[in-house]
DNA sequence: CGTGTTTGACCAGCGC
DNA sequence: GCGCTGGTCAAACACG
C-alpha cells in the first residue's frame, strides 16, 4: 500500500541569511512588532512602520531599489531644512556673539550629524541595491526552475507515483477516488486558490458560526463532507505523521461541474501542521482556541484535540492537537481555514505562517491546470536536502504543509512518511527560499493581519490566482519573493517562539489567553 | 452565572 | 449494506 516514498524534495529555507547581507528586512506587519519576539528584525529595522507598506509595494512592482531609501532621506531633509541657515555659519567665521557662536557650534554638530546620516544613507543604498540584485538573481534562477521543472512535468505527469497504478487518470480527474498510492500531485491540483478563502470564511461563518446552526443539511454537508473523508491514515498526518497512506481522497471529481465547488472546498482543508516539541497541550500560537471535541484517532495512543478559533464570531479557523505517537513530546498542531479577523501580534507569526504555507499550496495548485504539474513544481523546486523542516503532505486528502519544528535541533523524527515531499529549511539555502515557496500567499496577506482573505467580490484584488494560469503563479511568487522579508521575519518569529514556547509554555500559560490555558489544562486526556 | 471543557452520540464517506 | 473512521454537535459538567 505504501508507495515507498519519493526521494524528499526539500525547499531550502534558511532563516540565518547566508546573502552578503546579514540584515533581514523590515518587518512586515502594521502593529509595531514586539521587539521582544523579534530579534530578527530589530537589526534591519530603518524604516518607520508606515514605511514598510512601501517597502512590500516596491518589490511587488520590480523593487526599485531607489524607492526605498528615500523614505531615508526624507529624515535627513529635515534636517537640511534646519540646516538651511548654515552657510551664514559658513560666512563669517567668527562671531562676537557668544549666543551666536554656541548656535554655530550646533549647527556644526548638526552638519557633522547630517553628513553622518548621509553617509549611512548611502551605505544603506547600497545594501538595497545588493539585496535587490540578489532577489533578481534569484527571482531569475526560480522562473529558469520552473519553466525547466514545467517541461518536464508535463510529460510526466504522475512520476511521483511510484507504483503506477493510478497513472491513468493522470490528471485531478480520476484521481479522486483512486489515489491510494498517488502523490502530491493530486493533492494540489484539486486545490482552489487561497485567496479565495473568502468563500470558505462565508460559507463556514454562516454555516458554522454558531454551534448550533451546524446545518446537516446536504449543502453545508458538501463543505464539511468533503473535509471528512479522511482516511484512516490521514490521522498520521494530522497527528502523528505515520504513515501510510492509502489516502482517500474526498470525493474531488474535478470532471463534473462541480469542480469549482468542490475546489473551493478544498482551499478550505489546505492544512498546515506544525511539529514541535513541547510538554505543553498547546503550542502558543497567539489565538483564542476553543475545543469542541476530542478523539482518539487510530494509530496514535494520544486522543486528538479539536479546537476552533473564538477570537472572532464564526472565524472558521481551526485546529487539530495531537501528541505524535512516536514521540510524545512532540505536539503536533494542524490548522486549517483562514482567520477572518485580525489578529493581535502574537498570533501574527503563526497565523501568517500558517496561512501563508496554506495559501502557497492552494495558490500552487490552482494556478495550473494540471495540478499534477504544480503538484511536481512545488515539490520539485524544492531542492535535495539532508534535513527536512516541512513537507508538503501528498498522502493527506488534504494538502498538507507541515513545518517540523522538532529537526531544529536534532533531525530526528519522523521523516515524512510516504507521500510527504521534505521540505527543509535548510542552512545553506538562501532565505528566499522558503518565501518561494509559501510567498504567494503573502501577496494578499499584508491585507489584513496577514490572514484575512481578500474579499473577492468586493476587492479585486491584484492577484486572483484562482483563474491565473501557472505563469501566474510564477509572477505572484515572485512578487512575494519581493515581499518575502515579512515572510521570513513571520516565519522566524513564528519559529521562536515555538521554539521558546516550546520550553516557556508551562510558565507563559501559552501567552494566549486564559482560555489557552484552559484549554491546554484539560484538552489533553 | 457565564464560559469553557468533557464526552457520548451523531453524521458522512469510504472500503469491503 | 455494514462497519470503520474522522469530524462535529451538544448536553452535562466543571470552574472562577
Amino acid at each position: 500500500m505504501d508507495s515507498p516514498s519519493p526521494p524528499p524534495l526539500q525547499f531550502p529555507v534558511n532563516l540565518n541569511s547566508t546573502l552578503p547581507h546579514p540584515r533581514n528586512s523590515p518587518p512586515p506587519p502594521p502593529p509595531p512588532p514586539p521587539a521582544a519576539h523579534r530579534p530578527f528584525f530589530d537589526e534591519m529595522n530603518f524604516f518607520p512602520s508606515d514605511d514598510k507598506s512601501r517597502v512590500l509595494s516596491a518589490s511587488h512592482s520590480n523593487l526599485t531599489p531607489t524607492k526605498l531609501p528615500f523614505n531615508v532621506n526624507t529624515g535627513l531633509n529635515l534636517l537640511t531644512t534646519n540646516s538651511c541657515s548654515d552657510q551664514s555659519m559658513v560666512d563669517d567665521g567668527v562671531s562676537p556673539n557668544p549666543e551666536e557662536k554656541r548656535v554655530k557650534n550646533e549647527r556644526a554638530v548638526l552638519q557633522a550629524e547630517l553628513e553622518r546620516i548621509n553617509s549611512e544613507n548611502l551605505r544603506l543604498k547600497d545594501m538595497l541595491n545588493q539585496v535587490t540584485s540578489n532577489y533578481q538573481t534569484l527571482q531569475m534562477q526560480f522562473n529558469t526552475l520552473i519553466q525547466t521543472q514545467k517541461t518536464e512535468d508535463v510529460g510526466d505527469p504522475i512520476e511521483e507515483n511510484p507504483d503506477g497504478s493510478g497513472g491513468g487518470g493522470n490528471n485531478n480527474n480520476n484521481n479522486n477516488t483512486n489515489i491510494s498510492n498517488k502523490l502530491v500531485p493530486r493533492q494540489f491540483m484539486d486545490l482552489g486558490l487561497a485567496t479565495n478563502t473568502e468563500n470558505d470564511e462565508a460559507s463556514m461563518s454562516s454555516s458554522e458560526g454558531r454551534s448550533g446552526e451546524r446545518s446537516r443539511s446536504p449543502g453545508n454537508t458538501g463543505e464539511v463532507a468533503s473535509s471528512k473523508r479522511q482516511s484512516p491514515d490521514q490521522s498520521s498526518n494530522w497527528g502523528s505523521n505515520n504513515n501510510n497512506n492509502n489516502n482517500k481522497v474526498p470525493k474531488f471529481s474535478s470532471s463534473s461541474g462541480k469542480e469549482v465547488d468542490q475546489t473551493e472546498a478544498t482551499m478550505r482543508k489546505a492544512r498546515v501542521s506544525v511539529r514541535a516539541r513541547s510538554e505543553a497541550p498547546m503550542i502558543t500560537d497567539g489565538c483564542q482556541w476553543r475545543k469542541y471535541g476530542q478523539k482518539m484517532a487510530k494509530g496514535n495512543p494520544c486522543p486528538r484535540a479539536y479546537y476552533r478559533c473564538t477570537m472572532a464570531l464564526g472565524c472558521p479557523v481551526r485546529k487539530q492537537v495531537q501528541r505524535c505517537a512516536e514521540d510524545k513530546t512532540i505536539l503536533i498542531t494542524t490548522y486549517e481555514g483562514n482567520h477572518n479577523h485580525p489578529l493581535p501580534p502574537a498570533a501574527m507569526a503563526m497565523a501568517s505562517t500558517t496561512s501563508s504555507a496554506a495559501r502557497m499550496l492552494l495558490s500552487g495548485s490552482m494556478s495550473s491546470a494540471d495540478g499534477l504539474m504544480n503538484s511536481n513544481f512545488l515539490a520539485r523546486t524544492l531542492l535535495p536536502c539532508s534535513s527536512s523542516m516541512a513537507t508538503i503532505s501528498a498522502s493527506a486528502p488534504f494538502p498538507t504543509v507541515t513545518l517540523d519544528l522538532t529537526q531544529t535541533p536534532n533531525p530526528l523524527f519522523q521523516r515524512p512518511a510516504t507521500g510527504h515531499f521534505p521540505i527543509p529549511f535548510a542552512a545553506a539555502a538562501p532565505p528566499q527560499t522558503f518565501p518561494q515557496i509559501f510567498g504567494h500567499a503573502l501577496y494578499n496577506q499584508s491585507k489584513f493581519s496577514g490572514l484575512q482573505m481578500s474579499k473577492d467580490m468586493e476587492a479585486p484584488q491584484p492577484p486572483p490566482p484562482p483563474q491565473n494560469p501557472f505563469t501566474d503563479t510564477l509572477s505572484a511568487a515572485g512578487a512575494a519573493i519581493a515581499s518575502d522579508p515579512n515572510f521570513i521575519a513571520a516565519l522566524a518569529t513564528a519559529m521562536t517562539s515555538l521554539i521558546g514556547g516550546s520550553h516557556h509554555q508551562k510558565e507563559n500559560g501559552n501567552g494566549n489567553s486564559n482560555v489557552d490555558n484552559k484549554t491546554s489544562s484539560n484538552s489533553q486526556q
